[in-house]
RNA sequence: GGGCGAUUAGCUCAGCUGGUUCAGAGCACCUGCCUUACAAGCAGGGGGUCAUAAGUUCGAAUCUUAUAUCGCCCA
């Protein structure tokens, strides 16, 4: 045989993507056809592929390619995020090898960099996804600091500003000072850390030996104290009305406060305070109007205000403080404590409170449409439970600090003026001329206007991407954005539901006045067995590109499907890429079979292989009822679920065991009727269409090699077969033969019956029911009878089981174990009995009769009727056995 | 501390508005097979008081309440 018995993916999966790359496959143009568009999450451009992109990108190329083949226009939308602190941070470190600091070169040379590193590096993820069999219009291939985006961003961005949205105000922002930039609060992971509680004392100012005790985790923080506070209600601190403390090791005098914020349990119930450096305390400060004293560099070094330990970094001043605190006494005890620390989730840097000027956008009036909208099911959430989280974080929504302190980005269009004004304008000359028309400058240069130094958040590109992949913004009524948006299905992680889910709704119903997507599927994270998040940093991830190497995209694209119900996490094994890669292996093996066999003209059709057609046919239309239904609600592992049955149980299994010829030789050729391959080949493609969606390569490969095609007809591109008539009566019988069957190869092999040596089997239909025979023939096949004979009479010395009421029995040479064959009855019946008993106590409860529904209580009828009749044909075979 | 969700076979999960396809699937496991498509396979099989307790009901894995454990989000 010239076809190998292991199907080898390497073979097949680059040539098929050429092929439909160069035969425009994946390229959809606006036209009558129904949009169905997906607009890919858009990685990091520092990026490479891993787990997470594998799982999330296989789902959208499932839905893309099923929206395909149902006749929709489809377009999945590629791209890449600038990800302006990644990517600085990696042009930074990377200048820093040639020795070069950022701060020696201009902004312009950075730049330069920057987009040279991108222009060369950038993108190698969209590369690797090809590899999955992506089948994104790569020529719309974005990215979000092309020109067109850039201008996009800044036009929301003034506009936005003249809309009043977005203000400039001082605030406490997280402020990462390796990145050296302020993030926002959902860039900032929160850990448990095990730290310290220090006790410090405090002397009160004017009292000989009055001190009041503070616990903090943070003592460095000492240095910018402005107040102390406790609650007014303490009874411990009455006597600190109207008095004043002194900081220690600075002397520093400071009021005293109260304020019912303070936790009287929490340490001593006596807090100190420092607005500079914690949001509650800065909040208490603007509500007594104490100084703030910022004793930190951007960098988290101290500075002079600190009049301490200047120029040394934060941690190492906190060891130092200790020990001069203690020197002086002014330490009364440490204890270990468990505290919730914030961290840089690019740098992993303790991120530290900071006050700064920074640039905001305003939430609130665009967060109510945009909750309206998830809670009235405009958009669908799946699974639907994030919904909760969803209306939780947008009714708390807060105020999005925009700006950054990086290079790497859209600059922010603000530019200030030498009297302290600022305009907000496209370009300098534009701002030139709106600051001589507004402000009366007659000597004001276009040099004297300075831009804002910072660029804006990256999600404040990526929240319009569903509109500035198709110019939206910049040419509202275009062809493309009037016919692709909104986009159809959105596949991401929950973790960015708020960074950037939410936001692309409110940017959506702001620019477009319609939502950006219809359904957002929300996956899971991918975990390693021992359920840690897979990450670059832990190592604990396999690297995708060795995993298709080894079991195949296809194998892979399973692996990571099977079981991955939407918004559960997907605990990892390469045992799942194996199973995809052995399921890859059966299809293939099964269409060496099929492809072993030749027609010969002048065979007829068995009648067997007739009923078994009839029967897959309608088996197969069931199960495409399912997918459709399945594929509705989302749960893509259950609609594979269903086709990897339909193929491996149902077709390989049944189907093909049923029709194959039988009673040639080893390497002899095989004969089958024209009718029956034909109809086999048949349900071979429609099959492998079903499957295309989730195993686009093997599906591919045998579409074209399962009969000779045209070079335009491609699996990709053919029409996925819709449900037709299922005849549930032949469903029901062959279920009914396939009991017979099963218990038959049990007998075998429980009694050691080999396969070769063929039986006898005779049947006792019961209670007038004539026997329905269209399956003998099959039965005989699968179970090497060599007769199948209807009896009236019980048959003495055979083994015997009953189907339903149906006796069945099989002679054998041998003695029968008597009493093996008692116990057996003997079990069946008392467990019928029991069955039956519990359906009577049922019909003979009068609530049950009158309260149940109707069909409910026919149901048990009917129950009951068949108990009643399974007993009497076991006791009879008792009676007979002697018993 | 506030909110959300979960707990069903060894593992990962289905089980929709209570009632024979209500106790299921895949994988793993056990037994027997190199049977002329496939050992990456075939045939057969064993696994669960549906977290615990109480309640509603003729009837609860399913509805209610409490408890325990776990996870996620927010502070």
């Amino acid at each position: 045989m010239q076809i190998p018995s292991k199907y080898a993916p390497s073979l097949t999966e680059d040539k098929w993507y050429s092929y439909w790359m160069e035969r425009g496959f994946f390229i959809s143009e606006p036209d009558d056809r129904e949009a169905f568009c997906i607009a890919i999450p858009p990685p990091n451009v520092t990026g490479v592929l891993h787990m997470g992109h594998m799982l999330n990108n296989t789902l959208q190329d499932v839905l893309v390619r099923r929206a395909r083949m149902q006749g929709k226009n489809a377009c999945w939308v590629p791209g890449t995020d600038h990800a302006s602190i990644a990517t600085e941070a990696k042009i930074v470190a990377k200048l820093k090898e040639e020795g070069i600091e950022k701060t020696d070169i201009s902004r312009e040379e950075f730049l330069e960099k920057a987009w040279e590193w991108k222009n060369k590096h950038g993108g190698i993820i969209l590369e690797q996804l090809k590899k999955l069999g992506a089948s994104c219009d790569w020529r719309r291939t974005k990215f979000t600091m092309d020109d067109d985006l850039y201008e996009s961003v800044i036009d929301v961005f003034i506009d936005l500003y003249n809309k009043g949205l977005i203000y400039r105000g001082v605030r406490m922002v997280n402020w990462d000072p390796k990145a050296l930039t302020a993030l926002s609060d959902e860039e900032v992971i929160h850990k448990e850390v095990r730290s310290k509680l220090y006790y410090v004392k405090y002397k009160v100012e004017g009292e000989e030996d009055e001190w009041i005790t503070v616990a903090t985790t943070r003592p460095e923080t000492i240095l910018g104290d402005t107040a102390l506070c406790v609650h007014p209600e303490d009874e411990r601190y009455h006597n600190l009305k109207g008095k004043r403390v002194l900081v220690p090791l600075l002397n520093r005098s400071v009021p005293v406060i109260f304020d019912e914020y303070v936790d009287r349990e929490f340490g001593t119930g006596a807090l100190k305070i420092t607005p500079a450096h914690d949001l509650n305390d800065y909040n208490l400060g603007l509500k007594y109007g104490l100084d703030v004293i910022d004793i930190f560099n951007d960098d988290g070094s101290l500075n002079e205000k600190a009049e301490l330990y200047i120029g040394k970094d934060r941690f190492r001043v906190r060891k130092e403080i200790v020990a001069d605190l203690e020197k002086n006494g002014h330490i009364v005890k440490i204890e270990d404590y468990l505290n919730s620390i914030g961290f840089s989730e690019r740098t992993d840097e303790v991120i530290e409170p900071k006050l700064s000027l920074q640039w905001f956008l305003k939430m609130s009036e665009m967060a109510k449409p945009a909750l309206d909208i998830v809670m009235d099911d405009t958009i669908n959430f799946y699974p639907k439970k994030f919904k909760n989280t969803y209306r939780h974080w947008m009714e708390n929504v807060k105020d999005w600090c925009i700006s950054r302190q990086l290079w790497w980005g859209q600059r922010i269009p603000v530019f200030y003026l030498p009297n302290n004004e600022m305009v907000v304008a496209k370009s300098k000359d534009e701002a030139f001329e709106m600051a001589r028309n507004k402000f009366d400058l007659p000597d004001l240069e276009i040099e004297d206007l300075q831009q804002d130094e910072d660029v804006l958040d990256t999600w404040f590109s990526s929240w319009l991407w569903p509109i500035t992949i198709f110019d939206g913004i910049r040419n509202p009524d275009n062809k493309d954005i009037n016919y692709y948006y909104p986009t159809k299905d959105l596949v991401t992680a929950p973790e960015i539901l708020f960074f950037w889910v939410a936001r692309m709704i409110m940017a959506g119903l702001e620019y477009r006045n319609e939502i950006p997507f219809k359904n957002v599927y929300l996956t899971g994270i991918v975990r390693d067995k021992m359920g840690r998040k897979m990450s670059k940093s832990l190592g604990n991830s396999p690297d995708p590109i060795e995993l298709m190497n080894k079991y195949g995209a296809d194998g892979v694209r399973v692996g990571m499907l099977l079981t991955s119900p939407a918004g559960n996490d997907l605990p990892f094994d390469e045992m799942l890429c194996e199973q995809g890669r052995n399921f890859c292996n059966k299809i293939w093996n099964a269409f060496r079979l099929v492809k072993s066999w030749d027609v010969d003209e002048n065979l007829d059709q068995p009648e067997s292989s007739k009923t078994v057609i009839k029967w897959f046919d309608s088996r197969l239309n069931s199960i495409l009822e399912l997918l459709d239904d399945q594929f509705q609600k989302y749960r893509i592992s259950d609609a594979l679920m269903l086709a990897y049955k339909l193929i491996w149980d149902d077709f390989c299994s049944w189907y093909l065991e049923m029709i194959k010829p039988t009673g040639y030789a080893k390497d002899e050729k095989k004969y089958i009727d024209k009718y029956t391959l034909n109809a086999t080949i048949d349900f071979f493609e429609k099959l492998m269409k079903i499957l295309h969606p989730f195993m686009p390569f093997i599906t591919e490969e045998i579409w074209h090699q399962l009969n000779d095609k045209e070079e335009e007809d491609c699996i990709i591109v053919s029409d996925l077969p819709l449900p037709e008539k299922v005849d549930q009566i032949i469903l029901d019988q062959f279920e009914y033969a396939k009991e017979v069957i099963i218990a038959i190869r049990k007998i075998r092999s429980e009694k050691n019956i080999r396969n070769k040596d063929a039986i006898e089997l005779y049947v006792k239909k019961n209670f007038s029911e004539k026997p329905i025979t269209d399956f003998d023939s099959i039965c005989s096949k699968l179970c090497n009878l060599c007769d199948i004979k209807y009896t009236e009479e019980k048959i003495e010395g055979a083994i015997t089981f009953v189907v339903k009421s149906t006796e069945f029995y099989i002679p054998l040479t041998e003695s029968i174990d008597t009493a093996e064959e008692i116990k057996k009855l003997k079990d069946e019946l008392n467990y019928t009995k029991g069955f039956l008993s519990s359906v009577v106590k049922k019909l003979s409860n009068e609530r049950f009769v009158n309260n149940a529904p109707e069909k409910v209580v026919a149901n048990e009828q009917k129950k009951k009727s068949d108990a009643e009749a399974r007993v009497q044909v076991i006791e009879e075979q008792l009676k007979s056995l002697g018993n």
